[in-house]
RNA sequence: GUGGUUAUAGUGUAAUGGUUAGCACAAGGGAUUGUGGAUCCCUUAGUACGGGUUCAAAUCCCGUUAGCCACCCCA
C-alpha cells in the first residue's frame, strides 16, 4: 500500500521549510519591536467557538470547516483561523485583568476544506496578530503598518493595501437597508449574476464583492455614505495616521469580508504576482467579538497573512527568503578499516564547532565518490581520515575552494587544541 | 461545491492506433588502484490508477485520483 499526502496538503522540506521558517523569523523580529508577544493555541477547539465568532451563515463555517467528534462525543473543529482562539484564550485567562492592553501574535497552520488550487490549500500557514484594548484609530493604523513592514522585509515588491470601513452596530444596518432597496428596484436585479440575486436577501454586502465583469456599480450606495458620525471620524483618523506614516493605501468601497465579526476598519493586501488567490494578508477591527465570546466589552484589531502566498510573492520578487547556511566540513575516509576513527573525528568536530555541519563518514564509498558528495553538499572543507596520515597521527584538511591542503594532528582535533 | 484543462523514469520532454516507449539533465559506477566541479563510457529508472473499444492503446472512450486555470471563497 502506498500513501500520499491528503488532498490540499503539502510537505515542506529543504528550501521550502527554510523559507517558511525565515518568514516567521522576520515576522517575529517585527512583532517584537511593536511589543507583540507570541501565543500558541490548540489546533482544534470546540466547534461552537468558530460558528459563534466567524458566523453561522459564512462559507467558512457552512462548508469549509473540518468538524469531528472525539471519543467522548465532543464536537470539535480544526481551527480555520486564529482570531477566535486568541480571543477565547484572552477571555479564559483573563489577560486584560493583568494589563489593560494585550498584543499577541501567532504562527501556525489553519484548516479549511476548499478545492485546492495554487495558493489555496486545505492546511495552510498563517502568521497573525491581535491587538486588544485600544479603541482608537492608532491601533488600526499600527496593525496595518506593522503588516506592511513584515511584507516589505520579506522582500515583496508589489502589493496594494485596500481599506474600507464596515461601520458599527448602529450604521451598518442602515447601509444594508439602502443596499437592499437599491438592488430591489425594478430592473437593477436583473443585471446581476445569479449568485448575486441570491445574495441580495442573505448578505447584500457580498454583492459588492462580485467579480463578474460588466457589473454596474455606478450608482450603488457606498458604506462610506452611511457611516455614523463616530465611525466616519474614526475612519478619517485612521487614514490620517496612515498618511502621516507614509503608508500608501487605497479606499476600496467594494471591500467586504467573509467573517461576520468585523466592525469599522477592514483591510486586505493584494499582490499582483499571484493570480486569482491574490490576497496575501487581511484583517480589521472587531469591537464586539470579545464581548460575544463572554468577555468584557473590549475593542480589538487584528490581521493574518498567508505564509505560502507571501513566500510565492516574495519569490516572484526574486527574494528567495533563504537564510545563509553555515560552512560545512565533510569527513572522508580512505579505507573502511578506518571508519571507527573517522566517526570519532566527526564526533569530535561536532562537539567543538557548533557552527559547522559535518557529513559522513562514508567508508563504503571511494574517496573520489566522497569528494563528489562533499562537493554536492556544498562542503567548504574536507577532512581526510587516511591510512598514511593515520600512521603519523594526523589528518589532511582540504579547502574545497582554494584546493589548498594542510595537516592537523588527530589528537589536537579531538581535544580541541587544533580547530579546523 | 461548479466548469475547464492536464497526467510518459527523480526532473524536463519525444513517440500518423502498429517493432524492444526515444532524448536530455539528474542519480549510481567507471575511465583516473588516495582527492570534487570538465570530458567520455556504462548502468539504474517511466506511460497516475481502474475499466472499455481494437488484431493492436502512451495514443480513442468512460470512471477514479491528483495537479493546474477560472468561478466560488479566502490567507
Amino acid at each position: 500500500m502506498k500513501f500520499s499526502a491528503p488532498r490540499g496538503t503539502h510537505d515542506l522540506w529543504a528550501q521550502d521549510a527554510a523559507r517558511l521558517n525565515n518568514l516567521e523569523l522576520i515576522a517575529r523580529e517585527v512583532f517584537e519591536r511593536y511589543n507583540f508577544s507570541e501565543i500558541k493555541f490548540p489546533a482544534f477547539e470546540d466547534a461552537g467557538l468558530f460558528t459563534r465568532s466567524i458566523g453561522e451563515a459564512t462559507d467558512i463555517v457552512e462548508k469549509e470547516m473540518y468538524v469531528f467528534e472525539d471519543r467522548k462525543g465532543r464536537k470539535l473543529a480544526l481551527r480555520p483561523e486564529g482570531t477566535a482562539s486568541v480571543v477565547r484564550s484572552l477571555v479564559e485567562n483573563q489577560l486584560l485583568q493583568k494589563l489593560p492592553v494585550s498584543k499577541l501574535f501567532y504562527c501556525g497552520s489553519m484548516f479549511r476544506y476548499e478545492r485546492p488550487q495554487a495558493g489555496r490549500y486545505r492546511e495552510f500557514y498563517q502568521i497573525g496578530a491581535e491587538y486588544f484594548g485600544n479603541a482608537g484609530p492608532s491601533a488600526d493604523a499600527e496593525v496595518i503598518i506593522l503588516n506592511k513592514e513584515i511584507l516589505s522585509r520579506a522582500g515583496i515588491a508589489n502589493f496594494n493595501i485596500h481599506i474600507n470601513s464596515l461601520g458599527c452596530r448602529e450604521c451598518r444596518p442602515v447601509f444594508r437597508k439602502s443596499l437592499t432597496e437599491y438592488f430591489g428596484e425594478a430592473g437593477k436585479s436583473a443585471d446581476l449574476c445569479s449568485d448575486c440575486q441570491r445574495r441580495i436577501d442573505k448578505n447584500p454586502l457580498r454583492v459588492l464583492d462580485c467579480k463578474v465583469d460588466g457589473h454596474k456599480f455606478g450608482g450603488v450606495p457606498k458604506m462610506y455614505d452611511s457611516l455614523c458620525p463616530s465611525c466616519l471620524e474614526h475612519f478619517k483618523r485612521v487614514r490620517g495616521l496612515l498618511d502621516a506614516a507614509g503608508c500608501g493605501y487605497e479606499i476600496d468601497h467594494k471591500l467586504v469580508r467573509g467573517l461576520d465579526y468585523y466592525t469599522r476598519t477592514i483591510f486586505e493586501i493584494r499582490s499582483s504576482a499571484l493570480g486569482a488567490q491574490d490576497a496575501i494578508s487581511a484583517g480589521g477591527r472587531y469591537d464586539n467579538l470579545v464581548e460575544e465570546l463572554g468577555g468584557a466589552k473590549t475593542p480589538a484589531v487584528g490581521f493574518a497573512l498567508g505564509s505560502e502566498r507571501v513566500i510565492t510573492a516574495a519569490t516572484a520578487s526574486s527574494k528567495n527568503l533563504e537564510p545563509g547556511a553555515p560552512e560545512k566540513i565533510f569527513v572522508a575516509v580512505s579505507s573502511p578499516v578506518l571508519e571507527n576513527e573517522a566517526f570519532s573525528v566527526a564526533a569530535a568536530l561536532r562537539g567543538l564547532s557548533p557552527q559547522v555541519v559535518i557529513e559522513g563518514p562514508f567508508a563504503d564509498k571511494s574517496l573520489k565518490s566522497q569528494f563528489k558528495l562533499a562537493d554536492r553538499f556544498g562542503a567548504g572543507k574536507v577532512v581526510i581520515v587516511g591510512e598514511e596520515e593515520f600512521r603519523r597521527g594526523c589528518l589532511t584538511v582540504r579547502d574545497m575552494a582554494t584546493k589548498q591542503q594542510s595537516e592537523a594532528g588527530i589528537e589536537g582535533v579531538k581535544n580541541g587544541t587544533y580547530r579546523i
